[in-house]
RNA sequence: UCCGCGAUAGCUCAAUGGUGGAGCAUUCGGCUGUUAACCGAAGGGUUGCAAGUUCGAGUCUUGCUCGCGGAGCCA
């Protein structure tokens, strides 16, 4: 009986009989030569059958499989540079797990709506399972690099009272007798909680935003990371960052180069992202944008037109830094020597990508705090136990969040965010 | 909520107001090295829904539904 196998250890099985399982890719025919291509989830095995070596049977068979069947093949692995990946199968044998017809997704090009509606089948096809693993790859980076720096993960709640920042528009349930609970928009408030009880923290999870956006840069569901660190300023915070940036981009770099090439992505515009990265203050930003002749009126947050116009002066991602407070979340420290600015930190990606990181300074004064809260209107009472953190040995204190999706698409190169996450949640899709 | 574009075969798209087509997929036939294989043949249609203009509407008008892109909002 012929050993079983996955494609991804083929090499080391050269000259010898194996079995491998997995779905019909993609089939083509010559004569009396037949070429099945299997794919296993670890990669793709061109299988081919010779009429003269083959059973009967076993050659008709190989005629009638429909694309996406499961089977099972058994044959001899030969080196051959004349196949997808170098190696293929001599096959001699095809066992039919389950024998499909009429797969949706065939070989050729497909609208957006119907890929989509076919979510759970698309993400079969090489270009998915590409962004799969790369998406995987960068939650593992995330990972690694806080817990190799003395991070301790402390996952926030995602069903919480009320509104963390208080600004958008939030996805609202019924909370048994206690009234109405909100999916989390941020688990930043939390995290500065953990901070002060382990001085270096990061939550990781799902967020969600209730707002009509309707862009290729938005989700209703989208997964940040957020560290939090105590006794970090601003600067701290920006070198956190940038490091955080260059440990993920390289890490992809180096373990997932087969999956950016199946997407055309050019990687010298990944190479490039190193430290330092340029730092520029907001009035920096407006004065690019003023000299590039856009009736930008200084105060104003950055649309998504700016962004690309400001991230196309830099090749690698640029962080904005000391925004007008009136902009950014009420939490924010400003800025020591301009009272008018937020020690608040942006980042924004290369190639027209946008925000891929928002993070800032925490105000760390009770009272400053205090009348912050009561400036914006927020309930007072609901920010009782966030205030304790600076009743109680409050400390200077920073943090980021990192959207994964935006960060997804910008390694991968793509053109819209709903493909970075295995099912979208967006406005006018809540399926498969 | 607003602006723009769109909806025709299972999929991607053509069709001057005058008999709705092609490629892929499917089925059948051919080919000993295919690379989204190729060559030949066949089957496949309530042109998103409703009304209107017209001798005649896939095509023009109005309304509606759904989708895509963007704006606002947001990250």
């Amino acid at each position: 009986m012929s050993k079983k196998i996955s494609i991804k250890d083929l090499k080391d099985y050269v000259g010898q009989e194996i079995q491998v399982s997995g779905w019909l890719y993609n089939k083509r025919s010559s004569g009396k030569l037949r070429f099945l291509i299997l794919r296993d989830g670890s990669g793709y095995l061109q299988c081919v059958y010779f009429k003269g070596n083959v059973t009967p049977e076993v050659f008709e068979l190989t005629d009638k499989i429909g694309q996406e069947s499961s089977i099972t093949v058994t044959g001899k692995v030969k080196e051959e540079p004349r196949s997808p990946g170098g190696y293929e199968l001599d096959a001699t044998e095809v066992t039919i797990i389950h024998e499909t017809h009429d797969y949706p997704i065939t070989p050729k090009e497909h609208g957006v709506e119907f890929l989509m509606d076919n979510r759970h089948l698309w993400l079969r096809s090489s270009r998915q399972v590409a962004i799969m693993k790369i998406r995987h790859r960068i939650v593992k980076a995330i990972r690694d690099f806080f817990d190799d720096r003395g991070f301790t993960l402390m996952d926030a709640p995602i069903l919480t009272p009320a509104a963390c920042e208080g600004t958008s528009t939030l996805f609202e349930t019924e909370y048994f007798d206690l009234g109405k609970a909100y999916l989390t928009q941020s688990g930043q408030l939390y995290a500065e909680a953990g901070a002060l009880a382990l001085g270096k923290v990061y939550t990781f999870g799902p967020t969600f935003r209730a707002e009509k956006s309707k862009t290729r840069r938005h989700l209703t569901e989208f997964w940040m990371v957020e560290p939090e660190v105590a006794f970090s300023d601003l600067n701290d915070n920006m070198d956190l960052a940038e490091e955080f940036l260059e440990y993920i981009v390289q890490s992809v770099l180096k373990d997932r180069a087969e999956e950016l090439k199946v997407l055309e992505r050019d990687i010298t515009k990944l190479q490039c992202v190193v430290r330092p990265l340029p730092r520029i203050s907001y009035d920096e930003a407006v004065e690019i944008l003023h000299k590039e002749g856009l009736p930008f009126e200084y105060g104003n947050d950055l649309g998504a037109a700016d962004e690309t116009v400001i991230s196309s002066k830099f090749d690698k991602p640029v962080m904005v830094h000391r925004y007008p407070s009136e902009v950014k979340a009420f939490y924010m420290k400003r800025d020591p020597e301009n009272p008018k600015l937020a020690l608040a930190v942006d980042v924004l990606a290369p190639e027209g990508y946008g925000e891929i990181i928002g993070g800032s300074q925490r105000e760390e004064s009770l009272e400053t705090l205090q009348e912050r809260i009561k400036e914006h209107d927020l309930p007072m009472e609901a920010f009782e136990w966030y205030l304790d953190l600076r009743r109680f040995g409050s400390v200077p204190h920073s943090g980021f969040g990192l959207g994964l999706e935006r960060t997804v698409a910008w390694i991968c190169g793509l053109e819209h965010v709903r493909e970075t996450i295995p099912f979208a949640r967006m406005i006018y899709r809540n399926t498969p």
